[in-house]
DNA sequence: CATGAATGAGTGTTCATTCAT
DNA sequence: GATGAATGAACACTCATTCAT
């Protein structure tokens, strides 16, 4: 729907002139993380963009447009994010710890399109549903990957539905936006490490376990958990 | 804002003529879960209810109104549900079993004023915010005592900062509505126990766990869980 | 498409409070007629119907269901109108005459509908369309009626298609519309007449015409035409 | 408006170009017949021609402009193509009927400037309508011209406005553009000659009738009409 | 000459809300 | 209490036109 990504615009332009696809997107994004899709007009992400609303339909097609666009960048990113974070690394039980690291730091800090294609789903009208769900999919199945991984790495429990875990995981991360507050101290890879520990605890044989986890995990998360008597 | 509730309108009316303020109630709750608060007009919940426009303001001052109740009642619900699931059974570990049993039953199957509360949570105008929020804590703090009881009766591993316990499992059992579709064959109350098993692996000591936990688990969980080799 | 008619708004209101709708249909009419549907915003139809953009959405629920709607009267107009003149008349030319008079007072003084569906065919969606040409064959098959009958009383010429007589009188007399002009001094009674004198010439049989044939007319016609040497 | 047209650009290019401006033209001609001149978009318009919208506006310096030159187009094609079909032929009455075929045919076949011109009437702004105005008036003129011609020739009843027979012949054969289809089997010429023949029953003096009338137009048109019993 | 991104006034339409009945 | 016609601001979107390149 998209109209074909001008080539190459002004590559030899000043400094940072931002494309004017991304600065659309940029402000797109923020907005419809903080009041949704619908409640969205297409005025705002104009002027958020230092647009005309005119000049914005000329690059996007309609509202939806945006919206899948957004979204189908946020799954790139996403999968990009996660591989990236986790290349190189042998320990399957480690790469998962750093997927879940990247994904939050990404949901949290860097990238409303992730949070939009998470949480503003039921905006897509049934036409563009598909193309996204396709994406989306993509993204999950990198997720079951990983945790595959991790489980035929012979640490895991043995009653695993891998979808489920992925579910369950995916909903205490994604969750993590709705409370996320960066004062707050804890930063999201902080919070991804708590997470994975309470995952690795329930995930691994209990002989993969080591003997001083209490005091293992300890180390690591005493910095950012405020302790209660 | 909500007009105050005529207590037993039509206390003599025909057997079960379902209260009016209930049937807008219902009729917004399932299309504010299907389409969000913003893309749902009000003559569509008027209209779903059996009103007209002009009869709904009469009950609900405005748009916001109808989902400030919605809300508040999502709580109420929410708070109702898990404290008759757990009134007298004394272990607080099984407490924390029954209460997520309970919340996802309601956010699958019974009432979609919980799951508008939880996902459109960012349709709230500023005014509104403040009243519902309050609600709100009321359901997370309930949560809070059910986790610390747990921590208290001194299985739970030491280091833990209850809150964001409480975020990871509101988080993943929250997701759940966003996946579960009642034909895959699981019921909430089977996946509301996995993911407690989960759960319970990362928060018990060492020493609490059954030694046959994994066996125990596996009885639990066996007929909705598929094997994977 | 329109909405279902009110049933008898205010029987007992007001002198002339000339019903909604048909004040929409009128304002619309006359504005189709002078700029084409097309070039004719809602606004100015509302504008000069005394109501607001929104007020008038409630009545028609789209620009096109006011021009079907319009077109509809124009063809229901048409046939009421040549049925009512040609009534009671007994001969078949005779009625050709009257009804010829008749289709064009219609369009020349009375209804801008008659001539926004003669006029404006092009702008209808394809969806509106066949509505539309159904109704339309109803006035294409009583004016074939007519014609048939003149044939069938023996007076005309045998070689006769009468769809093509049909086309050629139809486009003849339907394009006085965009000539007349009520100050030239002739009346669309008188065109009428002298088309039809011309086209009985067309028709009659050599032996049906009467003898003093250019001196009868002359009577007829001399008022209106203006000599020449 | 219309760019002072640069006589033979690009002398030295290949074959059989087709002049730019001719392109855009003939396809705002081919959709303004189709559409009508304001639900047609110049964008449509430049496509059609193999151009960019912004092209096009060096050529034509709005859309009314593009009108005004199709208008002026299709009067002097209309006059010139009638001019030629009846250039060398003596009888008066004969030049009629070749005139009324040779416009036709244009009409039907050729030119969809000549349709706009008598179609789209309405929708030049009163800026414009003075200039094709007077173009068309040469149009009137020269039909006005050859009935003069064929009543001067003695042969037509005595009592003609020849304005208003021009008005009901025009309008007879210009109507013929709402219904012709090129599949129904009829030509333009003969649908011409048929009309010619309804015409001239009307027009001529009861003398200037051969006889034979009847059969003398049964051989010509007996190929062309369905017979009725 | 030609381009195509940008413009901004204006389009048809929606919709929460009002209010006379 | 209930109605439904009316409202008008706001909406997503269009489009003839401009202009820097």
């Amino acid at each position: 729907m998209t109209k074909t990504q001008p080539v190459a615009r002004r590559s030899e332009a000043p400094p940072a002139p931002v494309d004017t696809d991304e600065k659309v997107l940029l402000a797109a994004g923020k907005l419809f993380r903080e009041k949704g899709f619908a409640a969205t007009t297409v005025r705002e992400i104009a002027s958020a963009a230092d647009m005309l609303p005119g000049s914005l339909h000329y690059r996007y097609s309609s509202k939806d447009d945006i919206l899948v666009a957004l979204m189908k960048r946020g799954v790139e990113r996403a999968i990009k994010s996660v591989e990236s974070a986790t290349a190189g690394e042998p320990s399957a039980i480690e790469r998962l710890r750093l997927g879940l690291r990247a994904h939050l730091e990404l949901l949290c800090n860097g990238d409303d399109s992730l949070y939009v294609l998470l949480f503003d789903w039921r905006s897509l009208t049934s036409g563009a549903l598909k193309g996204v769900i396709r994406e989306r999919e993509r993204l999950e199945s990198y997720w079951e990957g990983l945790l595959f991984e991790a489980h035929a790495s012979g640490v895991a429990r043995p009653l695993i539905d891998i979808a489920l875990v992925r579910h369950f995981g995916f909903g205490a991360i994604n969750w993590v936006a709705t409370w996320y507050r960066p004062k707050d101290g804890r930063t999201p890879a902080q919070i991804a490490d708590a997470f994975w520990s309470f995952l690795a605890f329930g995930l691994l044989h209990e002989s993969a376990r080591p003997k001083d986890l209490d005091t293992h995990f300890a180390a690591l998360l005493a910095a950012s958990f405020k302790k209660e008597s």
